[in-house]
DNA sequence: ATGCAAATTTAAGTAAGCTTAAACTCAAAA
DNA sequence: TTTTGAGTTTAAGCTTACTTAAATTTGCAT
């Protein structure tokens, strides 16, 4: 399997993820930034190998062997981010580019023992599920939202979501990161926003903020 | 600098310093799997971009260009070499493979955090030199070699050459790895051969294995 | 000094993964 | 129902890093 390839399906595997319709040519040729006529030519040839399910004119989507095979780049590429930033203490910035890379050239064996070494982790530095060896995705719903934390209980932050790179600062600046116990003080209805008792700080998220937040319930 | 050209500077390196002779296209062939005519292209287009002295028909070798590159190349390879031993217990026979790979791909930011991670080593688990960021190569006459030590004082290993997987395991099993304290016993001049104390165990070694250690004086 | 074999170079061709530009399809608007 | 333009495909061409096969050079042995 060529970078190409693997970028191709990743591509369409997150695409397809994001919005909930179909994914058509140009926005695959945008990810991925090449010319559209090199999208038509990936697409023919990956339904070839029966990876893709494409009809000319039509929207492409992946066959179940492409969406295995997207998963474990996914995988591979959401191991190495947190590696990268647990192990070697990278910028949250730097990782997505470097796994970008390096999820191409590690060998099975490889990043098996960066899994174990992780502790068979379930999401990423981002709070992106990381697919399991098996080919299953960690389902987030095992957590409990924040929203619905009763106050007084300790918990521990299982998952924080972190598509902007602000988003990360500023729960650092706070303290706030997986592993991190934390307590509910008080829920404001009338705007959904929380304060929070992290360590012995009280901290106020708006909404948003909270939105993001996944807990595990403390013993 | 692509893949390719990573892999002609390093073997051009390589080949020049094992033997002292300088280098031939066919054994530059022979070693990167690739055919002699595809050794000339290769040369050529190195030697326009100022990396390799090249004239048609004679011998080629690196410019002080080429070399800078190729020490960078290496310096990359044995630090994962050893990330990858070390780190991630990583069988050392498959340390090569994985590290020749992973070479080509981590960016000077990553590197130079394993190389911390590690604590600047100066040699890998073949106990091959790695090359500092200035390019300057760790010398192995700042360290003792076995033969000259002392029977009675304690020392530590500092390096062991294994070129050979059997070596490899032989020292495993003997408990002789770098960081390990041993003392000599007596050394047998008529063959060579020596005995050691390494943990609360004597070791008996020949000649061949004698050479593959040196070691640094212990206080 | 000459011829020969080995090594090297040139020439021509291949494959992947792109590019641009022109041709085509299709669905939705007129 | 015809037109239109956005989106897609086809066609032709490029680059890199190879390949094989034929031509060339070299240095060594005679």
């Amino acid at each position: 399997m060529s970078i190409a390839t693997d970028n191709f399906l990743k591509a369409l595997y997150l695409l397809r993820d994001e919005q909930v319709a179909a994914v058509m040519g140009t926005q695959l040729a945008a990810r991925l930034e090449i010319s559209s006529a090199a999208v038509t030519d990936m697409a023919r040839k990956l339904a070839e190998r029966g990876l893709v399910a494409y009809t000319p004119y039509r929207e492409m989507e992946l066959t179940g062997a492409g969406e295995e095979l997207a998963l474990k780049i996914i995988r591979r590429h959401r191991l190495w981010e947190l590696f990268l930033q647990q192990v070697l203490d990278m910028d949250l910035k730097m990782v997505h580019e470097e796994a970008e890379r390096l999820e191409h050239h590690a060998s099975e064996e490889l990043m098996n023992r960066i899994d174990v070494f992780l502790g068979h982790p379930d999401f990423d530095p981002h709070g992106e599920p990381i697919p399991r060896q098996s080919g299953s995705l960690p389902e987030a719903n095992g957590l409990l939202e924040l929203q619905q934390a009763e106050p007084g209980k300790n918990y521990l932050v299982a998952r924080i979501i972190i598509r902007e790179p602000e988003v990360f600062d500023l729960f650092a600046r706070y303290g706030i990161h997986p592993g991190q116990r934390l307590q509910v003080i008080q829920c404001y209805d009338f705007d959904k926003s929380m304060e929070l008792e992290v360590g012995r700080r009280k901290v106020l998220l708006s909404e948003g903020l909270v939105q993001k937040i996944f807990l595990n319930p403390l013993n």
